[in-house]
DNA sequence: GTGAAAGCGCTAACAA
DNA sequence: TTGTTAGCGCTTTCAC
């Protein structure tokens, strides 16, 4: 099938197989005819070096991975664009690896990753967003990362040195917050997100503590944790509106579950926002495609991944990147959000 | 960093580097005793066998690739999901090629992922989805697939001979304008999507055809092509919604612009569906997100690269999979049409 | 400026 | 059941 190698290429040149190398590396002087008749054959045949062999040699392969726990939730196809992108740009391919979440699953990759001999590894949620990251997955993340650059986005290892790209969740969290107390609502929810995550309880924690300077709380029944998808923002959002003393205002912990809220407070003969503000995190691209737009958290998703990408990139160069990257959330007011209703 | 190699393990356990591979591969019989004794020296090393060198003999690697145009277009992750899900099975890892719709850059990916020795391509987007594909691209696209297996999902390429599988787009669109002939439209306009894919014209012109059928016709100022972006959907809804006479529904060629629309008729202070009908293409996980939930068209998207691998695994063992396979299109009714207003 | 030859880390005959 | 050895296709000294 592809039987031609850098051998055929030398033998109908009448030149030697360093010869070659050399014209398709550029790496030493090589006469300007002798260049142009190797050349002409390899055009002539369509050759393309094996990169397996050349990568077995110089121990690169101009590969690396991310992991990821699922591409049909819009936050990571942003992260991966910016990723992408910037890797190009340096010369890179990306492996893509999907995990649905499932532990098993990362090690898997992990293990095939390193077989393969990626250059590096980005690695998103999953493990690295646990809570409680148990001592075994964590130990096997750090012994790949002795050996390999990995470049975590937006989680975090227990005593780890692992280096991390991430925004300030908490951070966003406040920012909504306060967004929701000057507009003077009291009676503030949280919804949505898995409570082992720590993408969830990071913006719990923040929301409770920022409420609790300002004297207020999330009362037990307000605070409904489940998973990230629109329908469970929507089964949330139900109970919420159920209860006998509905909040004015809702934060959710991503754009999916407040979508999913937006619709629940929509069939439920409400007005947002005029009965009910809601908010998002992420500011994904369904922010703006919802009525009324969403007021959301961007965490600048795409810089992410190119900042990934850069800090992976000088590992990978053997440079000594800084250890910790943050990115600063901002908030994004659209329709969503508006005055709290006057006290019934 | 990592020298260890088939040669440290075999010398550690006394045996030969064949034997070691024997107990790797599974290859051959080994002595149980000689089995575990080779087992507990390459565990206690972590010892990972370097796919390169393996691949460089065996003239196989394991990774397929995917070519793609916009990883953050809804439909696309979807395509992904079901196509990564399916190879992880078969024992593949995954490239993601984003293009951008570039065709340049598809070129270069191509050339990468030759040298990279992928055991196959799938291609969707691009070229592939071109009305009129240059000859010199579709070209290059038949040379490869000469020397390895690729597939095209929801493409077409003049005159090749390259393996297929796809929706019946033309078919899909005629099921959604029945469905708005049936519910009494009669001025039906069609919006968004690049001229020059053929996604969007196939979907055009089985309309026009079904309209002819039953006496009637897109109007030119009907027919306002575009991008597939949520922003053209709602720019080029408002200019129908801005002409004397408005339409009473509206097809467009993907959920995106469909979206867009939707937004574009509300702002414009009318009513989905009593006042405008509107039908979408794809059924991305926006369909059911937005209020009202779309109306669309399902293309079985999962499925659409699930089964893309599966022929691709079967070109790559040489067996002799079907050139076509085609899915058909689902009609998925919900909120975003109903019967045409009564004549003004 | 160019060639010969020794590997990179593994698999696969071929012997034993 | 096990070991020896010749490659896979390339890069890289080291000579010339």
């Amino acid at each position: 099938m592809t039987p031609i190698t850098i051998y055929d290429i030398a033998r109908e040149a009448d030149v030697s197989v360093s010869t070659v190398s050399r014209v398709l590396n550029d790496t030493a002087p090589v006469r300007a005819s002798t260049r142009q008749k190797v050349l002409s054959i390899i055009e002539k045949h369509q050759f393309q070096p094996n990169a397996l062999a050349r990568s077995l040699i110089k121990k690169e392969t101009g590969t690396i991975a991310i992991i990821l726990p699922d591409i049909t939730n819009p936050f990571f196809p942003e992260v991966f664009s910016g990723a992408e992108n910037e890797a190009r740009g340096l010369g890179y391919t990306f492996f893509l690896c999907n995990t649905g979440g499932d532990h098993d699953r990362e090690s898997e990759y992990l293990s095939i990753l390193r077989e393969k001999r990626v250059d590096g590894i980005i690695f998103l949620g999953g493990r690295v967003n646990l809570q409680n990251c148990p001592e075994d997955m964590a130990q096997e993340l750090n012994d790949i990362a002795e050996r390999l650059p990995i470049v975590l986005v937006n989680g975090n290892l227990p005593k780890s040195r692992i280096h991390r790209v991430y925004t300030d969740e908490a951070a966003g969290a406040v920012l909504a917050v306060k967004h929701l107390l000057d507009l003077g609502h009291r009676e503030i929810a949280f919804v949505g997100g898995l409570q082992k995550m720590s993408t969830t309880m990071l913006k719990v924690k923040a929301v409770q503590k920022t409420l609790k300077e300002h004297g207020l709380e999330i009362p037990k029944d307000r605070l409904l944790l489940g998973s990230f998808s629109i329908d469970d923002g929507k089964r949330l959002m139900s109970e919420l509106l159920e209860q006998d003393n509905r909040p004015t205002a809702v934060m959710c912990v991503n754009d999916y579950t407040a979508i999913g809220a937006i619709k629940a407070t929509i069939e439920h003969g409400l007005s947002i926002p005029k009965d009910v503000s809601i908010v998002g995190y992420d500011d994904t691209p369904l922010a703006t495609a919802v009525i009324p737009e969403l007021t959301t958290v961007s965490q600048n998703t795409y810089q992410l991944g190119k900042l990934a990408v850069d800090i992976l990139h000088e590992l990978i160069l053997q440079k000594k990147p800084r250890r910790n990257t943050t990115l600063q959330p901002e908030l994004i007011v659209r329709q969503s959000t508006g005055p709290a209703p006057a006290k019934i």
